[in-house]
DNA sequence: GCCAACGTTGGC
DNA sequence: GCCAACGTTGGC
């Protein structure tokens, strides 16, 4: 099983949003970068993500979701309504792609960026790279493990 | 609102 | 294929 890591925006969308839905589940749509898109080619059902809220008062990672449908076409990107629209893709190519997740635990409060940073486990993560502005980012099996144990009680 | 970092675009 | 210009991201 692989790991990831997912941003939002929280005024746009949020972990509660999420666990608000049907179901708690939500397509991962609007991603429009062609590394992260391939890194959601690469996710499979079961594996797990943290969701990461990103230009906020609180940046940091709130929770965690579960992959529960692999990668297929975001149809947001044929409609000439949406913010996503890309007049580039068809139907026969339709050049973006999304996956659909569950919720599955918030962490309160959320792991903040400072307290991300002041740990060297850390410090490769893509996140905390300066100028790092890919969504969809892969986390390691270690990586994963320390930030599960940090949140530790955390978990809601 | 500022600014650094980075991806994408388009002229050549 | 190069690279400058531009747009976007995201922390502060």
């Amino acid at each position: 099983m692989n790991h990831w890591l997912l941003k939002s925006e929280p005024s746009a969308f949020s972990i509660d949003d999420l666990r608000k839905r049907p179901r708690r589940r939500e397509h991962w749509d609007g991603v429009r970068n062609y590394q992260a898109r391939n890194f959601m080619r690469e996710m499979r059902r079961g594996d797990l993500g943290f969701f990461y809220h990103s230009s906020c008062p609180e940046p940091g990672i709130a929770g965690i979701v579960e992959v529960v449908r692999e990668a297929y076409p975001d149809p947001s990107a044929l409609d000439p309504e949406s913010p996503y629209h890309d007049p580039r893709a068809t139907a026969a190519d339709p050049r973006w792609f999304m996956v659909d997740v569950e919720y599955r635990h918030s962490f309160e409060p959320l792991i903040g960026l400072a307290e991300l940073r002041a740990h060297p486990e850390l410090a490769d993560m893509a996140i905390l790279r300066r100028g790092n502005r890919l969504s969809v980012t892969p986390v390691t099996a270690d990586e994963w493990n320390f930030i599960a144990s940090l949140a530790g009680h955390r978990k809601r």
